[in-house]
DNA sequence: CTATAGTGTTGACTTAAGTCAATTATGCCG
DNA sequence: CGGCATAATTGACTTAAGTCAACACTATAG
């Protein structure tokens, strides 16, 4: 109850967030701006908050903006002609969302929980990115970054097995969706992901996620508290599981 | 002998390239800058040049460089602790290699055929990049271009068949290494990879890239000169093999 | 307290790609 | 020119993941 009570305030209010007491200002694009320059992006910006599953923008649209995921997740995916899909990017809150470049981007973007953007009028925000380094300069490290992991899941999707996927998926989700998790004990997390939507981000079926989780729990790393939270039970194991010991 | 005498001059000359007479200069990261942005450019670079299969630069190593493919063709790979390997990047002329902060590339870099870099000590040009918005710029827009290429590939490591993964090979190398021949009557290409690098980059085997390599034949499609050297007999055809119609 | 629809799991079987092994080019160097 | 090493192809067989189908949860509505 407590749950709905919070989805309902935050479908229905324009979200009256203001940047000093933004939850992701420090980690943005924004991170790197002073408050002048905060000022002027203030003046292109407006929240928008999404349900699960609704569409932000199709593959190949236009779309005159480009954002910053507040709060949520969501998903990037490329579709082929006879319907096989892959998830090509999973962003959290911080993450950046649209090209500057005004090159349509081929992926549609698609709001995977309730999330809210802070969105930001494309041809202003490119002609502030010109003349704010410190904009550019945040979305270099931010790009950088997404191309890092673009390569890390390139690495999981070409030659990892369906089990070292299933657990390199859960370490993710523990490092970038519960972050203080990842040190602490809690070592809880929620799934952001219908099994479905795990398949297509780990190019494999529901199926054989079901039967790989299946099998991290019965092996006694995990412990599905229900089919959307999962704890870790054995963290070096199942880094192990993942192929995940930068060790060598 | 043409191609040899070639060869060794590139290997023994310190290669006086000087930025006019450039060959990638419209392309690569200093593509935006002016004539006094480019001597200060000219003041930090170096050429050098790499024989096929030499490391350029091992992954978790420091490198004290950035640097633009001049000539040639570089290979990005990540290995698991087993041995299995992914080609995560194909870098062609123009292209860049290593990333602006500091933070250590988790790839290593190999020269697939030989090479020519156009090498920027790492420091000063990131000093220089903070006062160059151009450099910076350009440098946004390659980082995107690659994000890009990484997603496609993404999509192709995850949902793709075998065929379909290798014609699509054939036509990013149609694309980027004779993009003269892609659009006229030629369609030849040299494969600048051995059949081994071809199966680290498709994330399959030497064994299946042989076999489809084969099918492709037989039906038709491509023309095998050599084991190096195929040419495209039917474009429209190879475009479908590879699922590459953008035509919804 | 059932129905019902959606989501997730499990089972039986198929298949595309991998593995292992043999064979055939392709150079390369004396 | 011929033998040797490497690279590429082809063949026979195995296996991990996919497919198709049944079943079991969960949650909401009547």
């Amino acid at each position: 109850m407590g749950v709905e009570r919070v989805a309902f305030s935050m479908k229905d209010q324009p979200v009256p967030t203001d940047c000093c007491s933004c939850p992701i200002r420090d980690r943005a694009v924004c991170a790197l701006c002073d408050g002048e320059e905060l000022s002027k992006l203030d003046a292109i910006k407006s929240y928008k908050t999404y349900a699960p599953g609704q569409e932000i923008v199709g593959a190949g649209e236009p779309w005159p903006y480009v954002a910053s995921v507040v709060t949520g997740v969501v998903k990037l995916s490329k579709t082929l002609s006879d319907g096989r899909r892959q998830m090509v990017g999973l962003l959290f809150a911080s993450d950046f969302l649209g090209r500057a470049a005004n090159r349509p981007d081929t992926c549609d973007a698609i709001a995977a929980t309730e999330t809210t953007l802070c969105r930001f009028r494309r041809e202003p925000f490119e002609a502030l990115m010109k003349k704010t380094p410190h904009l550019e300069q945040r979305l270099l490290q931010i790009t950088q970054d997404e191309l890092d992991a673009a390569r890390a899941q390139m690495l999981l999707l070409g030659r990892k097995t369906a089990k070292e996927r299933v657990a390199s998926f859960l370490l993710t989700l523990l490092r970038r969706s519960a972050p203080a998790a990842f040190t602490g004990q809690a070592r809880i997390a929620t799934i952001p992901l219908s099994r479905d939507d795990i398949s297509d981000y780990l190019g494999l079926t529901i199926e054989t996620v079901s039967r790989r989780m299946t099998e991290l729990k019965k092996e006694g790393l995990i412990e599905l508290v229900d089919a959307r939270t999962f704890r870790v039970l054995d963290l070096q194991a199942l880094e192990d599981a993942a192929q995940e010991n930068y060790s060598e």
